[in-house]
RNA sequence: GGAGAGGUGUCCGAGUGGUUUAAGGAGCUAGUCUUGAAAACUAGUGAUACGGCAACGUACCAAGAGUUCGAAUCUCUUCCUCUCCGCCA
């Protein structure tokens, strides 16, 4: 959410910022600047009453107890009650159309992001390893799985759906093997491994941005009021909603696996065989919670953590910047780490990591204070996967195979494996 | 799921309609006393939000709604915690 300030004092740049978004909100901002003269005035007016009404109450039992009459004061009383109510009414109306019009703009994009109109304009930021040449027909990692008997998406689909998988076997324990590793990894390197709930509640879908504007693309409970989570980074973010963090302990650093659960709206037909969409796929996330002149080198600091795993495994990436047109709603700032898929003949998302400065953090009220005098602001929250574990193993399968079909294990998770080649 | 008890400030805890600006205590801060410390005493003490240039005002006693001139207190809804029973991993 941004912050209301920010629109009353430079309501231009927030204009612009969402045209580089392809949003054209300017009728929007409009609005909020005339709610927000309108509410600041109505508030004013009010409370001056509500004062008097204060004071007046206060000697009420005074003059009854002296034996005066109060009926004159009460009918006094009883009209500026009326009007306070009449002035609170149109407060909150005010309140909550200004709410909702907060709550469906996106962030405004850092000025390091590339401006452009869609994921074209996205721009390469660096490139790791070197795609294999294959002296064979490479299969894509769905033939692989059906032929090692690993994966097994015709039983999900009779048990579940459609995007749903069993994993078998070494396919099981290498999905396994591969959220052990990234733990590892991570946690070693000074995350603290949280395991979240996999439901949240709407004010925690609200606070990270999923809601209101994509209720739609999440699964839902009929009963209780709770969501499947889309990432992890939804409990793990909102772990400090509504909380006062110490400045001197951030930036705070969490990794969690979790389920994500997407209901993948509006992308029926694209990536519909294998591993790469699905409706349940496991994530390590990275979460971090920065102070905010801290927050781009933090950034930075998280994708190369997610970078890590992926260099350790020896699966080929690149980074891309996203542009302002392909950027997500709650973002400021976000990279893209792609994997190289030899089926896809391109680089593929694996993992996405965005400062989102304020804009989550306002939502949720994380704050933090240097010294217990200070006033409380507003944390910068972080986040990225640290990666993806079933495009993980899709990207495993594919670089890894041999020309019997067999897949060679990484030397980094032979150890969790038990093995050295799933065959 | 059934029955019961609760949720008040940093903490404990009083408070069933108006002299409560939330009693009292603990803790914390400063001071007095003391060679120093402890004790005692005195004073102070909201890690909150909004409006206002400011003085200040307003809101906030789990959350939301209601009754009333006036609500921590009465009514309704929801959430959470604890105890017992049931069920279960």
């Amino acid at each position: 959410m941004l912050d209301i300030r920010i629109i009353r004092e430079n309501p231009q740049r927030v204009k612009d910022a969402m045209k580089a978004r392809n949003k054209d909100m300017d009728a929007l901002v409009e609005e909020l600047l005339a709610i927000d003269v309108k509410r600041r005035e109505i508030t004013q007016v009010t409370e001056q009453k509500r004062a008097e009404q204060n004071s007046v109450s206060k000697r009420i039992p005074q003059i009854k107890k002296e034996g005066g009459d109060t009926s004159e004061i009460m009918a006094e009383m009883k009209r500026l009650s009326d009007e306070i109510k009449e002035g609170n009414a149109q407060l909150s109306q005010l309140e909550e159309r200004q709410q909702s019009i907060l709550l469906s703009m996106p962030n405004l994009p850092h000025e390091s992001v590339p401006i452009g109109k869609d994921e074209s304009e996205n721009v390469e930021v660096r490139k790791w390893g070197t795609p294999r040449e294959f002296d064979f027909e490479p299969l894509p990692h769905w033939d692989l799985g059906a032929n090692l008997g690993i994966l097994d998406p015709e039983t999900a689909a009779k048990v579940t759906g459609a995007r749903f998988h069993f994993l078998k076997g070494l396919g099981a324990r290498l999905e396994r093997s591969i959220i052990s590793f990234y733990l590892d990894t991570h946690t070693e390197n000074g995350y603290t491994e949280v395991f979240p709930p996999f439901m949240v509640n709407r004010a925690s879908m609200t606070g990270t941005g999923q809601l209101p504007k994509f209720e739609e693309d999440a699964f839902k409970l009929k009963e209780p009021d709770y969501f499947l989570i889309p990432t992890a980074e939804v409990p793990v973010t909102n772990m400090h909603r509504d909380e006062i963090l110490e400045g001197a302990k951030l930036p705070v650093k969490y990794c969690a696996y979790s389920a994500c659960f997407r209901a993948e709206a509006g992308s029926a037909g694209r990536d519909t065989r294998g591993l790469i969409r699905q409706h349940q796929f496991n994530k390590v996330e990275l979460v971090k919670f920065a102070k905010p002149e801290e927050s781009y080198q933090e950034l930075e600091e998280l994708t190369n953590d997610a970078e890590r795993v992926l260099q350790l495994l020896g699966l080929p990436y690149r980074v891309v910047a996203l542009s302002t047109g392909d950027m997500g709603f709650s973002s400021a700032k976000t990279y893209d780490i792609e994997v190289w898929l030899p089926s896809y003949n391109r680089y593929c998302e694996i993992s996405s990591c965005s400062n989102f400065e304020d804009f989550q953090s306002r939502r949720a009220a994380i704050r933090f204070k240097n010294d217990i005098k200070d006033k409380p602001q507003l944390v910068h929250t972080l986040n990225g996967s640290g990666v993806a574990i079933g495009r993980t193993v899709a990207a495993i399968l594919e670089n890894f195979q041999n020309a019997d079909g067999s897949i060679t294990v990484p030397e980094v998770l032979r150890k969790y494996m038990g093995c050295d080649v799933i065959s």
